[in-house]
DNA sequence: CGGCAATTCAGGTGATCGCCTGATGGGCCG
DNA sequence: CGGCCCATCAGGCGATCACCTGAATTGCCG
């Protein structure tokens, strides 16, 4: 039985290079290649393929976004992150989101290929570069959410008083949280604790304004 | 006349999703794939082949000092930078440095091939998505080798006291230099000028430490 | 129900920052 | 040679930060 694939990617050669890699497969076709994460979502609600191989860096909604809607509309379709530049933090979101394969752009091609096809099989594939990235230290920092949006408020230039009004709340407030930041990312400066909040993936300077 | 070509890719989908697409014109022959920085100045030197095809992100060496090292020792080959995540900064480093051609990954596959084409035949070819970066507001902010220096102090967490020891000059230097970033980025905080010096370019965040 | 964490806020203190004016010397360029 | 920029440093001042203790409220989980 022929399983139907869905790949959405941003970058060209790697949708191409997989689709091309996949295609000479006997027992795959590749339905739809799309290169943005609402597309992504529309079209999988509309095939409904057996499995969709998702880039997690996409315009419109990121892998894991896509995933959560499309297995709403679409839950025997089967999902695999495929990433260029996955964090540990983006890894262990998808894996407990329960997405069925991880696998890394740095791989080699037979590396997802393979784990497209035990997917497919219904078995639940990490390749083993992903599965490196999850055995890290896993360096989480736990952030409230009100700390990250104090994070959030210093990272757009505020101060304390100034975030506290834009925030809503007393400037002590953004003081606590701010200090209870530092501590938890072991810095002593504000202008330190935004590059460990972006080290960590929690802040993305260029969305920032 | 057959073009011998080389890539340096580290991510295994591009480079052989390139090759692939090069080996079905007749004029070309992929004779190498590397993956890091180094091995691609190693090879090239080596093979000096007639056309070269670098990312820019590598470990070992970038895309830039690969094209710097390698054009000493093999003047004649002809180089083309294929990357993903390309700033304007890179672009016109690379540009200004002399390189030939320069693809982004997000192009299609015939935009990168009909590159290759052109830079092998002599010309100077920038693909439509690397020059519509090259348009943007330059937003260039011109850095001096001391400022540069205080930024990467303050980004280690260093404070201007403690700065200005590491660097051997006065506090007082290092809170000139500071405040001369920060006019210069037009922020008021030292947070805020961390985060837009990462967003233009100037600091990595994952390499300081 | 009782502990626990998150959130909120207060008071206080010393260190540091952000920014000003102003000065000195070196290097480059027309 | 006279600007002009860079790098160096000084004095000073008000705002802000970094960090402390302490405390009230809410909601969740066992």
């Amino acid at each position: 039985m022929t399983k139907r694939i869905l790949i959405a990617d941003d970058h060209a050669f790697v949708s191409w290079g997989v689709a091309k890699a996949l295609s000479a497969l006997e027992d795959i076709e590749v339905i739809k290649s799309v290169a943005n994460g609402i597309e992504a979502i529309i079209e999988i609600r509309k095939t409904k393929p057996d499995c969709a191989i998702l880039d997690y860096n996409m315009p419109g909604a990121n892998g894991l976004e896509v995933f959560l809607e499309s297995k709403r509309w679409s839950p025997d379709t089967r999902f695999v992150l495929l990433t260029g530049s996955a964090t540990t933090q983006t890894v262990n979101a998808l894996v407990d989101a329960g997405i069925h394969g991880v696998a890394l752009k740095d791989g080699t091609e037979t590396e997802i290929i393979e784990i497209v096809r035990q997917v497919c099989a219904g078995k639940t594939a990490i390749g083993p570069s992903a599965r490196l990235l999850m055995r890290l230290p896993a360096e989480t920092v736990a952030v409230t959410d009100r700390e990250l949006a104090v994070l959030q408020a210093i990272a757009r230039g505020h101060t304390n008083a100034s975030a506290a009004e834009s925030l809503g709340i007393s400037p002590k407030t953004v003081d606590s949280h701010r200090t209870s930041l530092m501590r938890k990312f072991d810095v002593s400066t504000s202008a330190s604790l935004l590059l460990a909040a972006v080290k960590a993936g929690l802040l993305d300077p260029a969305s920032i304004r």
